[in-house]
DNA sequence: TGTACATCAGTGAACGCGCGTTCACTGATGTAC
DNA sequence: TGTACATCAGTGAACGCGCGTTCACTGATGTAC
């Protein structure tokens, strides 16, 4: 009987070894290939198994990059918590700057983030795991305002939504900005994020 | 001779014409349709020409997309530019939200931008043309910061830059946010918009 | 004015390729008696 | 312990579709003599 049991159990866990194989190899080429350059005959062969292997283990593409951007996602609210959680206090700057030098070096995973964001249409069940994950990335952002003095909850999400949203956009319009080069970029970036981080230091309220 | 210079320029005005209708039906279907989903076959169809026409106008998909959005944006920058020169002054705040309106009205122009932000490997001569039209727009920008009392030319530049940005990020972060109405998303956005304008209104500087 | 030729807009079909997904099948392992 | 059957991971090829672009061709208009 226990016996029964340990096997279903490493059956479960070798499906789910295989599973993290595919998603592995998923990972390899998004950071070496733009994503959309990247089809299911290139995951299989990088992860050494045929095509259809994949749909055993996902629903279909759309639902294995969605897997292997909750993964990264996961990884970086790890991160960034941790890093934060080494300093005695919180700032919306230093939080901006942690996070854009994120995004800066992980690059699939701020890929993955644009991705999923400007491409909205996928089956619900694609949708509704979409929005638990963007959910548990603002919340990182929630806690950089928790200590500023602003007046209510609801009004303390608005900031925190509008500066997340923010240092996206800054992402987002200068990370391919042409004549720069990378580093050029990068300094540029950082420097944005400044700017708009120190506006939200003590956040001003809005006019009633 | 006369008569032949007015034959020429009637032939170069005919051919314009021509090619302002296939641009008007590729308006017509990236309005009603996702941009990505529109092909040459459907432009084609649309302006009751054949495929092939097109590449007598254009040098690829890639060149008609991009005249599109430089379309877009020459309106984009009128518009706003008039509704700005109305009242006597101008803020960041009331630019902003001049800006995102536009957007939120005129969702074609907001597609195209992100379009072309995001999926960046064209040809030379693309991007060239590219550049000019993003630079166009962020001059737009540029004029709400003329008279704030920010040191510099230089970090003028930034401050717009991070301004116009940002937009972008609340737009493209929360225009699908999901489990919103279209309306709702609307106001939230505008919310934003404003949230982060007020912060503008009058710069902090940077720590030096 | 007429004729031979060049030019060029325009066309529909076809090329060539990519890609998500499915199909029919194999072979190994587990299960029931 | 042995045998018949079920289950299920896994496969390579094929399906089906879309789509940017090009090809070979037509037909109208302009040009030179």
């Amino acid at each position: 009987m226990l016996n029964k049991k340990t096997l279903a159990e490493l059956k479960k866990e070798e499906k789910q070894a295989r599973r993290e194989i595919i998603l592995h190899a998923a990972i390899t080429l998004f950071s070496t290939h733009k994503i959309s350059n990247v089809g299911i005959r290139d995951i299989a062969k990088e992860a050494g198994v045929s095509p259809a292997l994949i749909y055993r283990y996902f629903d279909d593409r759309d639902s294995l990059f969605l897997a292997v951007f909750h993964k990264k996602s996961e990884e970086m609210i790890i991160t960034i918590t941790e890093s934060l959680e080494k300093s005695s206090y919180t700032t919306p700057e230093i939080v901006g700057r942690e996070f854009v030098t994120y995004l800066l070096d992980n690059d699939l995973f701020f890929q993955m983030m644009t991705y999923f964001m400007l491409d909205r249409d996928y089956n619900d069940n694609v949708v509704s795991k979409l929005n638990q994950t963007v959910r548990e990335i603002l919340k990182v952002f929630d806690r950089a305002f928790e200590h500023t003095d602003v007046v209510n909850q609801e009004n303390m999400r608005m900031y925190s939504h509008a500066f997340f949203a923010s240092l996206n956009g800054i992402m987002i319009t200068f990370h391919n900005y042409p004549g720069r080069s990378e580093e050029e970029a990068r300094e540029y970036i950082l420097s944005l994020a400044s700017v708009i981080g120190t506006q939200f230091n003590t956040v001003k309220p809005l006019k009633e």
